[in-house]
DNA sequence: CTTGATGCAAATGGTTTGCATGTTT
DNA sequence: AAACATGCAAACCATTTGCATCAAG
């Protein structure tokens, strides 16, 4: 995995027609910050109030919309909690135990035979970013 | 598929301990009408209402649970929208456009190889009813 | 200066819960 | 009768939105 740089991601995000503003700032960096841990939204406004109070929590919602959708930032969407994010360099899948709520990561290339098989018999895209397994980890599984 | 029989299922239920009611009857016979549709609470509740008015969609709800816990019922999550539930006889996954909502039905085994994956090199045993996968479908890949 | 971004507060929507009452066993 | 299920209303929580203001280009 290639370090992230900020000042990139936010060349980046300019190239794509978005302004850079102090709250997308902060968010970026709280995401690079967050390294491999998948933070969720109210866990990045944390980190962005901490350096400035004033960014408000339905800010980085819009803000991580933005990043989204300009390509930089993935979500993975788990069943009942909260959305996690993080940058699109870092290409994982996840795993989530229902029980106890531990996850583990997958290697991208780990649905590959899934999404060929999506794209052959349904046509289908799938977004290798958002796939998410249910199940139980090692240490829920026995009971 | 086995054509699902409602007196079969509603024993299952009662074996499982819980008792036999009618709102679990509808629901179940909801469950049973909707064959292969991907009805969500809400759309159970329409039909059981149908029936009988006096059923809540509460009670759908923590029928639905039970449902589940039993072991008859199948919950899918996505991301969003509502969850969607069918009867645990119909294996599949489900692949869901995240543009026009479309879902795609994908056969039991086409996750095999990232199940036994996630086995060997996690412990993780993934729960193969709960697989959900986003992306766009053919019609909405185009854009 | 023009358009897009933000703060705030209030709405949304799916789902859950507390409690008193009704029903199954 | 005892345990469990239900109706209802109200709570919940993550996320979204309307609107007036503000800042980036």
């Amino acid at each position: 995995m290639a370090a992230p740089d900020l000042d990139a991601l936010l060349h980046r995000l300019r190239d794509e027609g978005s302004r850079v503003t102090t709250a997308r700032r902060l968010v970026l960096a709280a995401l690079v910050d967050a390294g491999g841990e998948h933070p969720t939204a109210e866990d990045l406004g944390q980190r962005v109030q901490a350096s400035n109070p004033e960014v408000h929590l339905s800010t980085v919602y819009r803000t991580l919309d933005s990043l989204e959708h300009a390509g930089l930032v993935v979500r993975a969407g788990f069943r009942g909690s909260a959305a996690t994010y993080h940058l699109a360099d870092d290409h994982h899948h996840h795993a989530r135990c229902d029980r106890c709520g531990a996850t583990v990561e997958l290697a991208a290339d780990a649905f590959a035979a899934v999404i060929s098989r999506l794209r052959r018999d349904h046509g289908f895209v799938a977004a290798p970013h958002h796939l998410t397994v249910g199940g139980h980890c090692r240490d829920c599984a026995d009971s």
